[in-house]
This record gives C-alpha cells, sequence and structure tokens, in this order.
DNA sequence: GATGAATGAGAATTCATTCAT
DNA sequence: GATGAATGAATTCTCATTCAT
C-alpha cells in the first residue's frame, strides 16, 4: 500500500505509532479471517484477540468497542476501494470517456471478484449498523471525480446530483448483487458489457431528455 | 388478503387454523414494531412475546427460534412486494412499455417509502442470513413477467438473463440505496424520472449494440 | 400379559377401568421406548404424550406429575421382577436348597440380561429420587421368602436382619453392576456360580462364625 | 494434598495454577454443599456460582457446562476412595490377609457413612451420565492389589476376573445400599463382620470348588 | 502498554403444567 | 374424559467489557 517511508522525510514514524499501526492491522486481518472462515456468528472480541495474537485487554486500548472494529475493518475496505477507483479513474491519458467508465466498471468487478465472503459480512453488519452513508461514500467521490474529469461527459453536460446517485447506486447495485446472488457473472465479460450500456444508456436518455425538456421551452 | 369470512359458509376457517395465522401475525407486527421503534438492539424473543401480547412459550410453538422470526418477516415483505408489483405491472390495460416501466419504478418506490426502517432491518437480516437468492425473488419473478408482456419490449428483442439480472438489481439497488441513504429522495419525482431513463437507456443502449453487434458480422 | 378375562368371573372389568389400564400401559411403554431410544435428556411430557398417542392433558388424568410416571414404570419393573422371583422359589417341589437359590440367581441374571437399556435408566432414575427404599423391596421379598422355606437354611439356622440385606444386596450390587459395565457377563454361566459360591460361601462362613460365637461363650 | 508452601521456595506454584485450583475446588465444594443442604433440584449454575463466592461467567471459564461440574466432583470423589483405600491396604506391616480385608472393608463403610448425601447424588449423576466404568475403577483398583499382595490369598489361589469382580461389586453393592437404605448400618459394628463373612465365605467357596472341580476330573 | 481472569447483565430456550373448549 | 394451545418461571450459557497486576 505504498511504501511507508518517503525519501525526503527525516522523521518516520515513531516506532510506537508503528506498532499501534501494525496491531491494528491484525487486529482488522484477524477479524476479516474469523468473518471469512467460521462467519458473522462466530466473531466475538475474545476470539479475535486470541487470533490477532494479543490479549483481550490490548484490543480495548486499540478500540472502544466491538462495533468500532466492524466499522474499522470496513472503513478499511472501503477505503481502499476508493482509492483504487480513483486511481484507475484519474489516471493520466486515461482515454476516452467511454473508456474510463469500462475501465471504472471493470476495477469494480474485479474488486467484488476477490474477498467475497468478507466482503458480504462486512456489508452486512455495515448495513447491519445502518452506517449507509459511510459505506456510499467511495462510491460517492468516483461519481464526482467522474463528473469533474474534463470532456468527461459527453456535451459537457453537468450530471445533477440525482442522477449521479442514481448512476453509482445502479451501478454498485448490480455488483454487488452479482457478488451475493451469482458469483459466477463476476468472472464473465458480460456483465461488464452490459453495466457499460447501462451507464451510457442512461447518460444518453439523460441528454436526450434533457434536449427534449429544453425544447419544450 | 382474502376475506376471512366467505358469505354463505356458516364456519369459517378451522378455529385452530385462523388461531394459528393470527397469532403468526402477531408475533410478525410486533416484531416490526420493535425493530421500528427501537432498533435490531433491542429485538429479542421475550421482547416480542411481550408486545405481541403472548408468552415467549407460544412464540416458540410457532417459530423455532429468533431468527426464524426475522426471515418470516422479511418473506412476508418479500411476498407482498412481489404480488403488488406484479398486480401493477399485470394490470389489463396497462398501457404502452414505458407507461408500464415507469408505473412500476412508481410502486417500487412507494413501497420502499413506507416501513423504512422495517425494511432496512429486515433486509440486513435476511441479507446476513445468506438469503440472498430469496431476497432476490421478487424482483426476478417482476422482470420475468415484464419480459412477457406482450410487446412489451420495443421492437420484440428478447432481453437476456444477464439482462435482466443487470436491469433489475439496477433498479433495485437505487431504490434501496435512496431508502438508506436519503429518504427524502424517495418522496421526490426527480427519483423515477431517473429510474425511468436508466430503464430506457439501458434497453436502447442495448437496442444499439444489437444493431451494431449485428452489422459487424 | 395374562388374559384379561377371566372365565369364571361374571363382572369383569368395567370399560372405563379397562381404558385406563390401557392408557396407564401405553404411557409407561411410550415411556420406555423414549429412555431406551432417546435417553433420559430427551424425555418430556410432551414428548411421551405424542409417543403414546394421546395428548399431554390425557398423560395428566392418569398421573399427577412426569416423576409419577417415572416411580410407576419404575414399579412396574420392580413388580414384575418381584412376580417373577417369587414364583420361581416358591414352586413347589423346586428341589434342594441350593438348588432353588441358584434357580433364583439364574432368573435375576436372566431378567437384568433383557431389557438393559431401559432398566438401567430408571434405576438410575428411580435412585437419583431417593426412592432407594421402594427399589429395594421387591429384593427384601424375595430374601424373607427364601427365609421361610422349610428346611431352606441348612440346620434351620435363622439369618439375622443384617444378614439377609448383605446377602440380597451383594446379589443384586453384582447383577446390576454386571448389567452396566460388563453385559456380556449376564450371559455367562460363570458369573451365575460365582454367585452361588458367594451365597453359599456367605451362609457356611455364617454358620462357622456362629458356632465359634458359641463357643466362645 | 501436598503442602502448597515448600520451605525454602520464595514464590509458590505460579499463581495462575494455584487460582486455577483454588477456584476448581471451591466450585466442587460449593457444588458439594448444594448437593448437601438443598438436593439435587436446587442445584442450579447460578446458585453454584453465588454460593462459590464467583460469577457465573467464571464458573464456565473452568467447566464448559454443569454437567462437567458434576463429573469432575464424583470423579474427585472416587479418586480420594481409590487413594484412601489403596492407601489401607498396601500400608506395610500390614497383617495378615483377613485382617487386611477386615480393614479394607471398615475403610470403605467409613468412607460411606461421611458424605453420604453428597455421595448419593454424585454417584446417581455420575451413573445417569453412563460413566459406570469410570464408577468403577476405584474399586478394581483395589481388587487388583488385593489379588497381588504377597500371600493374600489363602494357598494361593489366582481369583479369576469374574471372580474379583463379583467379590468387588458385591462389598461395594452392600456398603451403598446400606448408605441409601439403611444408614445407620454403616455405623454398625454388625455390618463389617457380616461383609468380611461375605468376603471369606466368598474365597472359601472358591476354593472349595477348585478342590472340587480337581477332585472331579 | 499489555495481560487475561473475572464479571454479570442479558438473551435464548425449555418444559411441566393448566384450563377453556 | 380428552384435547393441546398457551403459559412463564426457571435455567443455561454467552460475551462485551473492566481492571488489578
Amino acid at each position: 500500500m505504498q511504501s511507508r517511508r518517503q525519501s525526503r522525510r527525516l522523521w518516520r514514524r515513531t516506532p510506537k505509532q508503528d506498532r499501534a499501526r501494525d496491531t491494528i492491522e491484525v487486529i482488522l486481518h484477524a477479524t476479516a479471517q474469523i468473518l471469512d472462515q467460521k462467519g458473522a456468528a462466530a466473531l466475538n472480541t475474545n476470539a479475535i484477540a486470541e487470533r490477532a495474537g494479543i490479549s483481550v485487554g490490548t484490543l480495548y486500548e486499540y478500540f472502544p468497542d466491538k462495533e468500532a472494529v466492524l466499522v474499522a475493518l470496513a472503513r478499511r475496505q472501503l477505503a481502499r476501494d476508493r482509492a483504487i477507483m480513483l486511481d484507475v479513474i484519474s489516471a493520466p491519458g486515461g482515454g476516452s470517456f467511454p473508456e474510463r467508465v469500462r475501465r471504472a466498471i471493470r476495477v469494480l468487478i474485479g474488486l467484488h471478484a476477490e474477498n467475497e465472503s468478507v466482503r458480504k459480512v462486512t456489508m452486512a453488519t455495515h448495513l447491519a449498523h445502518g452506517l449507509w452513508d459511510e459505506h456510499a461514500e467511495p462510491v460517492r467521490a468516483v461519481a464526482d471525480l467522474l463528473a469533474q474529469v474534463e470532456g468527461a461527459l459527453p456535451r459537457n453536460v453537468p450530471l445533477s446530483q440525482t442522477s449521479i446517485f442514481v448512476l453509482t447506486r445502479a451501478v454498485v447495485g448490480v455488483v454487488r448483487a452479482a457478488m451475493r446472488e451469482q458469483p459466477e457473472l463476476l468472472r464473465a465479460k458480460e456483465l461488464e458489457d452490459e453495466l457499460v450500456n447501462l451507464v451510457e444508456g442512461f447518460l444518453e436518455a439523460g441528454l436526450g431528455r434533457n434536449k427534449r425538456s429544453k425544447a419544450r421551452r
């Protein structure tokens, strides 16, 4: 995840902070593993601590309560997704808008093809705790970026907030549904094609509507 | 769902079945209420029984365990959604295809505008138990029906399984996301418009692709 | 088990009583079966009623509580044992005392060779409820009868109460232990021989002691 | 068992082990007390914890479930019996064989004269769980030792496995029956005398039989 | 900071028993 | 007498969290 030391910085993170970071990582990793291998029902703080090779007490040194661990895990996942997506979309010389869209979709599908089980559970737990907002944040970021990319949208028609909402949730909704209901779809090119269709169709329909509504005035 | 008394019959459904049906209904209702008013954390069998005005023992006569209650609640919800949606779509003289689509979308949004909190929780629990399939069933039914409506699709192009999957999950994904993240959207006409756009754009893009791919051969 | 009607009797048991007897029998049978097949942990009044093909309510018509069923079952067992044992011992022309002893032992072993599992459980439950006394009653009856059989004891030395206690409990203790720990022993002639030894040795040792203690005076 | 502090060592057994040992002991003690004072029906995990002065949670740190406590209690009892009996029998200069037998019997009776109620219940629970084998182990140990004591058996006739089985179960059966049915017998010298008779009579009868069967050949 | 034994409120579930029909 | 749905007290067991070492 990006080199931990940057050449010009004289100070690096203090060992303490490093250890803390490691411990947190170890805890999150253990949590993900349990979720993956034993299911949400088997997830409890003692189990996490044990698998993480630390004591419960230590866990509570880093997280105020159990919830916080789950939230952190989901956040880590989302942050990663977000970073990767943004990277892909904003890559310079990323090609035409349709090309960027296709690339973004491909990456999104790819992300969901891995970590299925952890993803399923963290998503469920996350949602179960009403952290919907947070859960959608990365998607929102992508949408925003998409809207800002110069010349991204054909004919420079800015998308409304609602349009962005609909578009992003539609794409993510499909990918997640695929992950849960038909994981094999994640590995078929067809899904990608259809999603591209979905996005492009929506954008064109939107334009059409705009035109029509302008004409009507 | 069906009048409980039939005109000429003096006896109704055997009292036994009736009472059982009622008890189950009472339990599910109580569960939904608690979920709605106190949240998932406050949901426990004793609370359900108390609010339902029965004893825990009785609850366990009708449901093997707590989970089963949640699952039943979610199922009831889905069954209702499905019935309503199918009704709406298949209504005779339902108008042109675009009209039908718009109507279906409107109804779907309307369903999600009510029961928000219960819906959120039952959805989450349902999903948490890996009942994705079941959860998607109603959507599937709608999609199937949609595909069968005579002259439904412009130019009679049959949709592939994947297309139906993408389309339905996209719509549902958006509506659910709206419910969770921006409930106020459920009450704005804009959402409906954008969803109609999404569907129609997708269908047209699909057609276009078909044309193009045909041309290529 | 024994014809329910005896030729010369003008009155038979009233149908009511008959049915009651049957119901009780059915209940005890069901209880024994559950005990045998599922173990004591699975024994509850609802299960008994169900297997007996009656309702719980009816069960409570015949037994004041669950305990009573278990006790009745054990009693029935003991009563049967007792009847059989007494029959065997008191049979006219039953042979010499040693022969009678051996026969009694053989029958006792035979009884324990059947119904092992039910016997184990009823014994345990019975004992667990502190009904030791009752449990020992049949044995006591046998001992008494044995002591009364004319010319039973060599040289007509009457056995003290304690002697009878020791002798009977020793024999029963061995047979029950065999049933629990080494059921195969119940089918080996050796056990019978050793028990005969035990009884005869005890009686002779007793005589010897008597002689000695008399001499000492 | 073993002094907890050793003269020169400043540190005792690691605190951890010590505390664990103590806690277990405290739990078993509390269990025995409840059994003794309130009976088996009043025995529940909360009661045990309360009387032990710990929390239920702690109890469950040391025992997987309620059963396990009972089993442990019974085992402790049996282990103690065994140790005591073996000590007595194997004491050097223990006298003639008849003297040893009498001593063993006396000790056995003495053990059962104490702890009656706890003994009754643990025995019952133990048996109820089908741990017959385990339950008989101490007796077996005694028998084995007895058979090995040099010159133990008159005329060096080795006892067969079945003989040992019969002899030991007979003695134990009588003592346990006495405990359950006529506790006052445990305090009367008569019981001891009769048991000695039982054992010696059996051994002599065995010898006689041997002689006779040899003669017959 | 780390440890992990102890805590105890809380939740699920059972089952003997009742009683209106 | 029979039924069996309803009852709810009682019990087992879990697990997030604390805190003395």
